[in-house]
RNA sequence: GGCCCGUUCGUCUAGGGGUUAGGACGCCAGGUUUUCAUCCUGGUAACAGGGGUUCGAUUCCCCUACGGGCUACCA
């Protein structure tokens, strides 16, 4: 690699960044990083039409919270800025006209209207409409029309568009670092509006220019341009301009069924399918995931280091990435692998980070129990918890007293002598000094040897008193955490209500 | 329909002319925990099909099937 290399990624603000575009900014980030280049953010806003609100600010925050800063964009100028498309408008114009004198690009006059019908026209015999060599002649253009006239319409004001012209009958050997060598041939292709009849580019030349001007070398994008990238040639070909290398991804596919990964496969099956929530549609921040999680799983979703490691920081992913081990076919989104990453990076949380994590979620509720107690709670829980809220709704009973007891396992264990032995049992922990869960463990244990009696027809009932339910860590630690006054308070409920 | 890209366990994938085709998630079983979960151990499970090339193809080539993308004055 001769130059510094430079990546871009380059959303359009029409709305939430989705988990397939951030894959697409952190390999772009990945890339540059490994290679100590600059990666640049770049928001194509050509389609004034599709323009959401806040969608920049989103997708600005999103790449913020999943730790992939870029270096350059908007907002952080460098010398190649400005980085929204709509502020440079005033670029593309000149570079279609170059086009136009170089007998590259055509004025169009057909209207959508009329172009709409011929493809209607065409669909129904049967066919495919393209506007290329083959009838270009016989369409409204620069190309089929007197000079003069082309001029009056032009000076009178008619509206009009820049095509690029297509080659008749050129092959084409195209190459990307992922899929290797692409042939095509130009007869097939069509002459791709350029520039705009409301005075901004399509995507296919504001593209090239800023990449040129930008001084892009990697362009790292979605499978879903490979179709276009013909067209990128010839332009680059037609200015006369360098290339850079072509990476096409491999697209996301959804869980189950068809298609690509979509919003509503989020809603059905019930995961995020973006960064952060959006209007209805919640986030994987605010589900609860950690970025870390969220980029470890999304790397590994089209690409391996070549070896067994799954579980890879940012840096290692700096280190390990390449684009030639990205794999060449779509991969389908696993939401149970997600949970599973973020399963790990919860482990390797503090406790103290997982309290604050906790207070997120239920603030109101845990405000009035110190940091120390909730520390401990979160210690003997965080190992069942793939997020940090499971550790709330799991661990109720360890901010207020069970309010009801699960039926099924009242009914098995609760049996006519149980509430005696409950009794008997609160007798014993009333004199004990020590409630630490060693001791309780020995007392408990050499009282139930004493009576002979099976472990269970004790330890069920009991964590049944404290709990609600059979679940949860130890008794013992349950008990320590509780302390002893609350503790009986919670067997003596139980034995009044059972 | 046309064009392009792809196809290894259910899923993400490693591998690559001769392998017991490896790992992870999920699932199942056993162990630990006198609970549930975690955790540990083990197990289940794959080279889409058909032709070539070859002493030998899952691996290379072709065809078919299937999957995906594109086919806008959207990106």
């Amino acid at each position: 690699m001769p130059d510094k290399v430079r990546v871009r990624f380059a959303p359009s603000p029409t709305g939430p960044l989705h988990i397939g575009g951030v894959r697409t900014a952190l390999y772009n980030y990945l890339f540059a990083r490994k290679h100590q280049g600059s990666f640049v953010l770049r928001i194509e806003d050509t389609d004034q039409n599709r323009f959401v609100e806040g969608a920049e600010e989103y997708i600005l925050e999103a790449l913020q919270w999943c730790g992939i800063p870029f270096d350059e964009g908007p907002g952080k100028e460098s010398g190649f800025g400005p980085y929204r498309q709509s502020e440079r408008g005033h670029l593309y114009g000149k570079y279609a006209e170059i086009l136009v004198e170089s007998g590259k690009a055509y004025y169009a006059f057909d209207t959508a209207e009329q172009l709409q019908h011929y493809r209607g026209k065409m669909e129904a015999q049967g066919h495919t409409f393209i506007y290329n060599w083959q009838n270009r002649e016989q369409l409204k253009n620069s190309l089929s029309l007197p000079e003069s006239e082309v001029s009056d319409l032009i000076n009178s004001g008619t509206p009009y568009v820049i095509r690029y012209k297509m080659p008749e009958d050129q092959k084409m050997e195209l190459s990307d670092l992922i899929r290797g060598q692409i042939e095509i041939d130009t007869k097939i292709l069509d002459d791709k509006v350029l520039f705009k009849s409301d005075g901004m580019p399509t995507y296919h030349l504001a593209n090239i220019v800023d990449d040129h001007l930008m001084e892009i070398t990697h362009v790292i994008r979605g499978e879903e341009w490979l179709p276009s990238l013909a067209l990128h040639y010839q332009l680059y070909d037609a200015f006369g301009w360098e290339k850079p290398a072509f990476a096409h991804l491999p697209l996301i596919l959804k869980p189950v069924g068809k298609g690509k990964l979509s919003k509503r496969d989020g809603e059905k099956l019930g995961f995020p399918v973006f960064p952060l929530s959006w209007e209805q549609s919640i986030g994987y921040r605010e589900a609860g995931y950690y970025p870390e999680a969220v980029v470890n799983f999304l790397a590994m979703l089209g690409w391996n280091p070549g070896d067994d490691r799954e579980i890879l920081s940012l840096d290692e992913l700096v280190e390990l990435f390449s684009l030639e081990r990205v794999h060449k076919a779509g991969a389908r989104f696993d939401p149970d692998k997600t949970k599973w990453y973020n399963h790990h990076y919860l482990q390797q949380r503090t406790d103290i980070k997982l309290v604050n994590d906790l207070k997120k979620y239920s603030e109101p509720e845990l405000s009035s129990f110190s940091d120390s107690y909730l520390e401990k709670v979160v210690g003997l829980l965080k190992e069942r918890a793939d997020f940090a809220l499971d550790i709330w709704t799991q661990g109720r009973y360890f901010f207020s007293p069970p309010e009801n007891y699960n039926e099924k396992a009242a009914k098995k264990h609760w049996k006519n002598d149980t509430a005696d032995l409950m009794m008997e049992l609160v007798g014993l922990l009333q004199k004990l000094d020590s409630f630490s869960a060693s001791e309780l463990e020995s007392h408990l244990k050499s009282w139930i040897g004493q009576k002979e009696i099976g472990f269970g027809k004790i330890m069920a009932p009991l964590r049944l008193t404290l709990v609600g339910d059979l679940k949860g860590p130890g008794v013992f630690d349950i008990m320590e955490l509780l302390g002893k006054q609350e503790s009986i308070a919670r067997i003596n409920n139980a034995v009044e209500r059972l």
